[in-house]
DNA sequence: TTACAATATTTGTATATACAAATAAAAAAG
DNA sequence: CTTTTTTATTTGTATATACAAATATTGTAA
C-alpha cells in the first residue's frame, strides 16, 4: 500500500514528505514485528541491542558509553536498559578496577543461550521481510538511504 | 557513513540485516531532527501529527479513532494526546451528540496559527533533508520502500 | 596539592509507547 | 424489553525515550 493510503491523506505530500514519511512508517512497522518475536523472551528491543552488542565483545566486557555508541537509538538510557537486564540475570556488572568511574558488562551464558535461542527466528523474520526485495533491490535501498543520511 | 561504521559493529551483517538497522537507524536519526524543530513549540512529534491530522479535516471534527488510524505510529495512546495538545488549547474536544460513546476533536484557531508558523521550518528541513538525493532517486527510494512493506 | 575541568555514569522528570483491562453507550439478538 | 455483543474511548501499568541535573572519579594546571 502507498504511504499516502496507510495514513488515510486528506491533502496532497510532496515527494520530500513522502519519503520522511514512509521512512518513520515503515520503521514502526518494523519494530512493531520485531517486538513480536521478543515478548515470549520478555525483551525489548532495545534490551536485545543491547545483548547483541555484548555477545558482540566476544568476552570482553563493555562500559556504558561503549555500548551507547553502538546502539541504534544511541539517546536510550543504557543504565536503565542495563538494570533490566542484570534482574533478568542476562548480564553482569562491575565497577572497572582501572578506572572507577567505568562500569564494566558483561553477558552471561544465561544471555548467551537467549541470544542463541532467538537467532534463527530473528534470521528467518529478517528474510522474510526482505523476501518481497531481489538482492539487487536490497543493495539499492541500502544505498539510497546511506546516500539520503549523508550530509 | 555506512550503517556498519554508525552503529560500530564489530561482526559481519548480512544484506537482509544491514537493511532493517539502516531502516531503523535512519528513522531514529530523522525524528531526532524534527524534534529539534519542534522543541521551541513545545511539542512532540506525535502532537504535531495529531495536529496536522486534525487540519486536514478542513473543519470536520475528527474522533479518536479517525485520528488513531491516520497516525504514523498507529499504537500511539490518542487519549493522552489529545489530554496535552488541550491543556495548551491548541484543540477542543467534544462528546458527539449524535453517538455519545464518540468524541469530536476539532483544531482551534491558535493550533492552526502554531501549524502556519510551523509549515516553512518543516518544508525546509524536509527539502533540506532530501536534498542528497535528486528526483529520481527520492522516487526510487519511495517505490523501494513501498516494494519493502508489502507483503 | 588544591582548584578546576573533563569524563563516566546515575538519577529525576516529563512524555511516549505498548498493551491489557475497564467503562460506557449503541446496536443486535432473543 | 431485557440480554448480549460490538464499538469508542479511557485508565492502569510497565517500559522506553529525551534531556537536564547531580554525583563521583580522574586528569590537568596554577
Amino acid at each position: 500500500m502507498k504511504i499516502e493510503d496507510e495514513i488515510k491523506s486528506t491533502v496532497v505530500l510532496d515527494l520530500p514528505k513522502k519519503i520522511i514519511l514512509n521512512i518513520m512508517y515503515t520503521q514502526h512497522i518494523l519494530s512493531e514485528k520485531f517486538n513480536e518475536i521478543l515478548k515470549p523472551y520478555d525483551l525489548s528491543g532495545e534490551q536485545y541491542n543491547v545483548l547483541r552488542i555484548l555477545r558482540g565483545q566476544k568476552g570482553n566486557p563493555a562500559n556504558m558509553c561503549v555500548i551507547q555508541e553502538r546502539m541504534v537509538a544511541k539517546t536510550s538510557n543504557t543504565t536503565r536498559l542495563v538494570d533490566k537486564l542484570l534482574l533478568k540475570e542476562l548480564v553482569t556488572r562491575n565497577v572497572c578496577p582501572e578506572n572507577r568511574r567505568k562500569i564494566e558488562v558483561l553477558i552471561t551464558q544465561k544471555g548467551l543461550d537467549v541470544l542463541a535461542d532467538l537467532d534463527p527466528k530473528v534470521n528467518d523474520h529478517e528474510k522474510a521481510t526482505t523476501a518481497k526485495l531481489d538482492t539487487t533491490e536490497l543493495e539499492q535501498l541500502n544505498h539510497l538511504l546511506e546516500k539520503f543520511r549523508n550530509q
